[in-house]
RNA sequence: UCCCUGGUAGCUCAAUUGGUAGAGCGACUGGCUGUUAACCAGUAGGUUCCAGGUUCGAGCCCUGGCCGGGGAGCCA
C-alpha cells in the first residue's frame, strides 16, 4: 500500500472541500500577473491549481509563477467543484514544493512537431494527452484479451521467443547467435500453441512477435504483440465463432471502460457501437467479386493487397471474415478444404474503416502424410519440425485457432493514424531508439 | 527491393529568376486577478544534412553520399 499523503487526480471528486496533496508534474501554466493557473498532471489525470497573489504567502506565489513545463512538483490545495474546469474540479492552491525546475522541455503544447521528432522523444511524448490515452486503451485491450480467454477455459501458454527455425519459412526472421548455433526471434507462437491445444484442450499464446520484413507502412512494426488462441477439436466455423465473439468482447469493454480516453482521442464511437457478433462471412471467391465490382484490377488466385482489402471491407460496417483462400498462397500448416481441394480452411478478419487485416487463422492440417508433403513442398527443414509432426503422429485431432495483432486492434479502436503510436516503444525499419 | 517526397533557428515551415536567411510557436525578460494552444510588448537564437563541383556570387543549379517521411510488395 502507498502512503496516504497523496491524492490521485482521478480521485479528487471524493475530496471536495478538503485539502489534498497532489504529486506530479507541471503540464502547462498560464498567468495573469496576480493569479497563476497551474495545470498539474500525475498520470491519472490533469487538474488546474489556481493560486491567487493575496491569498498565498509571497514566496509560494512567486515559486508558482516561475515553474516550467514538466517540472516535478508537489502541490497542496483545496478541492473545489468549478464549472469552468474541463474536468469539473479545480484546486485552490495552498502550497507548492519544487523537486526539480526543468529547463527547455523539448515538446511544447503550442507548436507543432513532426513524427520523426516526436518518435525521437517518445520517452517524453508519452506524457502528452493523446499518447497517454492511446496507451491506456491498449492496456484495457490487453486486459480484455486476458479476461476473455481466462474466463472461457483457455490456459495461458507462453511460447518461446528464441526459436530454432521459421514457423512459416517464407518471411524474414531476425537471426541471433545462440552459443555455437543460430536462433531466430519468434515470428509466431502458433506451432507451440498447437502443442498446448493437444495438452490442455484450449490455450492462448500471448507475447511479442518479430518480423524482419522491410515494410514501411502505417500498419507495420518489426516487433509487435500477438495473441493466438488454439483449440483442439475445433473446425473453421468454431474458429470464426470465437473470433467474432472475442472481438465483440474487446470492443465493448473499451467502450465501457475507456470513454474518456476515446473522447480525448476524438474517436467517433458510432462505428464501434455497431460491432456485434455475428460478423459477415464471405468466401475468397465472393471477396474477389466485390473487388471486381469496385473496378480494381485483380488476378484470381492472388492474395489481397491493401486497396483490395479496403474495397472488400467498405461493403460492411462490421469486421468481415473472409474464408477459404487458395491453398497455394497460404502457409504450409493450413488444412485443405475437402470440398474445394484448391482452397484452405482459413479465415482473415478485415476490420472496417480501412484498417485491413487484424486476424488471420483457420483450421490446421491434421494429417501426418499431408503435412510431411507440405513441409517438403515449401522447402522447409524437416528436422526442425519433427516435434510438430509428432502432434499428428500421437493422437491427432481436428484443431484450429487464430492470431490477433494487438497494435492493429488498438489502432482500429483508437482511430490512430499509425501503429507506432499504439505501442510504447515502436520498433520499425528505421527505429531502434529510444 | 521498388515508387513518391523531404532535410533551412529548439520545433513547424517560408525564402520570387542564383543576389544581405525570415515568420509562427517554444525559450528568456517585463506587463496583466479566470486563463483553457491565454493575451500584449521586447530580447536572444543559423556550419541552410555532409563532401565535392559550376558561378563574380549557391539555401536554390550539378555529382556523389547520409538520414527521415509516405506508400507498394509481404504480413498481424
Amino acid at each position: 500500500m502507498l502512503k496516504k499523503d497523496q491524492t490521485y487526480i482521478s480521485e479528487l471528486k471524493h475530496h471536495v472541500g478538503k485539502e489534498v496533496t497532489v504529486k506530479g508534474w507541471l503540464y502547462n501554466s498560464r498567468s495573469s500577473g496576480k493569479i497563476h493557473f497551474l495545470q498539474v498532471r500525475d498520470g491519472t489525470g490533469i487538474v488546474q491549481a489556481v493560486g491567487v497573489k493575496n491569498e498565498l504567502p509571497e514566496p509560494i506565489f512567486e515559486l508558482a509563477g516561475k515553474l516550467t513545463q514538466e517540472s516535478s512538483i508537489i502541490v497542496k490545495g483545496i478541492v473545489r467543484e468549478d464549472k469552468r474546469a474541463s474536468s469539473g474540479f479545480e484546486l485552490t492552491l495552498t502550497d507548492v514544493k519544487l523537486l526539480q525546475l526543468v529547463a527547455d522541455y523539448p515538446i511544447s503544447h503550442q507548436s507543432t512537431h513532426g513524427p520523426a521528432f516526436l518518435m525521437d522523444n517518445r520517452h517524453l511524448w508519452l506524457r502528452s494527452k493523446k499518447q497517454h490515452a492511446t496507451l491506456r486503451v491498449r492496456a484495457e485491450i490487453v486486459k480484455a484479451i486476458r479476461d476473455y480467454f481466462d474466463s472461457n477455459g483457455y490456459v495461458l501458454m507462453d511460447a518461446p521467443i528464441l526459436t530454432p527455425a521459421a514457423c512459416e519459412g517464407t518471411t524474414n526472421l531476425f537471426e541471433v547467435g545462440y552459443f555455437d548455433e543460430k536462433a531466430y526471434l519468434s515470428q509466431s507462437g502458433q506451432l507451440y500453441g498447437e502443442v498446448g491445444a493437444m495438452a490442455f484442450g484450449k490455450v492462448y499464446v500471448f507475447g511479442p512477435t518479430f518480423r524482419a520484413e522491410k515494410s514501411k507502412t502505417r500498419k507495420h512494426l518489426t516487433e509487435f504483440w500477438m495473441v493466438e488462441p488454439e483449440i483442439a477439436y475445433a473446425d473453421l466455423d468454431d474458429v470464426m465463432n470465437v473470433a467474432e465473439e472475442f472481438i465483440t468482447f474487446i470492443v465493448h469493454r473499451v467502450l465501457e471502460n475507456r470513454k474518456e480516453e476515446l473522447k480525448t482521442l476524438e474517436r467517433n464511437t458510432a462505428p464501434l457501437e455497431k460491432i456485434n457478433a455475428p460478423f459477415p462471412r464471405i468466401s475468397y471467391d465472393e471477396a474477389v467479386e466485390l473487388i471486381k465490382k469496385a473496378g480494381l484490377p485483380f488476378e484470381y488466385g492472388n492474395d489481397f493487397g491493401a486497396p483490395d482489402e479496403e474495397a472488400i471491407s467498405k461493403n460492411f460496417d462490421k469486421p468481415v471474415m473472409v474464408h477459404r483462400y487458395p491453398l497455394a498462397i497460404k502457409a504450409f500448416y493450413m488444412k485443405q478444404d475437402p470440398e474445394h481441394l484448391d482452397k484452405a480452411l482459413c479465415v482473415d478478419v478485415l476490420a472496417p474503416e480501412g484498417i485491413g487485416e487484424i486476424i488471420g487463422g483457420g483450421q490446421r492440417a491434421d494429417d501426418l502424410e499431408y503435412l510431411e508433403k507440405k513441409i517438403a513442398e515449401h522447402g522447409l527443414p524437416r528436422k526442425a519440425f519433427e516435434w510438430y509432426l509428432d502432434l499428428r503422429k500421437y493422437g491427432t485431432v481436428p484443431h484450429g485457432g487464430f492470431g490477433l495483432g494487438v497494435e492493429r486492434a488498438v489502432s482500429w479502436i483508437c482511430g490512430s493514424e499509425h501503429v507506432r503510436e499504439t505501442i510504447p516503444f515502436a520498433r520499425m525499419l528505421n527505429r531502434l531508439y529510444p
